[in-house]
RNA sequence: GCCCAGAUAGCUCAGUCGGUAGAGCAGAGGACUGAAAAUCCUCGUGUCGCUGGUUCGAUUCCGGCUCUGGGCA
């Protein structure tokens, strides 16, 4: 028997943290986030961070747990979550995954292996350098020399990506193609309901449009301010989330703040749509549009305990 | 009232020495397996303001009109 994990997940502003609230209280679980930016410390109002008042006594994991000058990533990620998850199950309770961040559910769903091939800071910078100065073809190049299925995927102005191909390759002498496939085909350990909660795209935009006016109403600027005070650079991985980078653009005087609040409209936007279209390709997932359960808080809830129940996740009302 | 400039894609504008037009942004779709709120790819037909004229042919040239800026009274 698989133990059980709940995913509530969707676009950015779409209501995720008040479902998962409700969804916890009804069937006795507890939360974990996969969220890039909620993990740090300092950043409430640009992460939409939940409050301890909304969170109503359901414990919360991986909120405000580094500091904004700490490294995060997917591996970190992994860990902590499954560290979360081994608490939960202890206390006899389901775990909720909450979060937007496609890549971070992929990776705790299907236990994606991250052993191999660990980043090498020295090599990065080589191969970086070696971008700047004689293009991103050339780096292609070279990923093509040993790794050509992965050149053959990734694009020659990905850099990103296409450093990480030759970093894996550089660390274990082994593809990243072939480490890829092979990932591709794991089954889940565990027994998962995938919802996704999503809502007409023009409402969602207007919610992350006022959402942003709010942030911004709610201090924003002092928030960023504050980090940049601390020491806090656009270097950083904590810098680099949505409402921070813009905000301090601003407060580094490359944009005035009427472009920054544009441009982190537009920008939420767009990955508003990249995070649904990160949904649409993961297999079996459950689609919750909100219009068609009226906006009704109370309709979705019993949609996805019957989803709960076909799965046998939690026991059968009748 | 007069003079000047403009009116072209949802927005900002380019262009056609006369053969019905194209960029950026917005928007849409996609990729993603240790940076992921990151990074990257693909997608452009619209009464060319309205109306006459010249012309084989006008969005382009000429006239009038309407609207929008700016200037002069």
């Amino acid at each position: 028997m698989k133990p059980p994990l709940i995913i509530l997940t969707g676009p950015t502003a779409v209501g995720k943290t008040k479902t998962s609230i409700a969804l916890a209280n009804e069937i006795g679980g507890e939360i974990i986030s996969a969220d890039s930016m909620q993990v740090y410390h300092h950043m409430d109002i640009g992460s939409a961070k939940i409050t301890t008042q909304e969170m109503q006594g359901i414990p919360h994991y991986l909120i405000d747990v580094l500091e904004p000058e700490e490294e995060f990533n997917v591996t970190i990620f992994q860990h902590m979550a499954k560290e979360a998850m081994h608490t939960i199950y202890a206390h006899g309770h389901i775990p909720i995954v909450t979060g937007g961040t496609g890549f971070y559910i992929q990776a705790l769903l299907y236990d994606i292996d991250f052993t191999k091939g660990e980043p090498d800071d020295g090599y990065r910078k080589e191969l970086e350098e070696l971008a700047t100065q004689k293009g991103a073809a050339y780096l292609h190049a070279m990923l093509q020399e040993v790794d050509p299925e992965s050149a053959e995927l990734i694009h020659a102005n990905n850099v990103k990506r296409v450093i990480r191909g030759l970093e894996f390759y550089h660390q274990t002498n082994t593809k990243i193609s072939k480490h890829n496939e092979t990932e591709q085909q794991k089954e889940s350990p565990y027994a998962f309901a995938y919802f996704v909660l999503n809502d007409e795209r023009s409402s969602l935009y207007e919610r992350i449009d006022q959402r942003v006016d709010q942030m911004i109403f709610d201090g924003l600027v002092a928030e960023v301010s504050a980090l940049k005070s601390r020491g806090c650079n656009e270097h950083m991985t904590s810098m680099q989330g949505l409402g921070y980078k813009e905000i301090l653009a601003y407060l580094n005087g490359t944009s005035t703040l009427e472009e920054a609040i544009y441009i982190l409209k537009r920008d939420t936007r767009h990955f508003a749509k990249r995070q649904l279209t990160w949904f649409k390709r993961e297999q079996e997932v459950i689609w919750m549009n909100k219009k068609e359960y009226h906006y009704q808080e109370r309709e979705l809830l019993i949609a996805m305990k019957n989803e709960l129940e076909k799965r046998s996740m939690i026991p059968c009302q009748k």
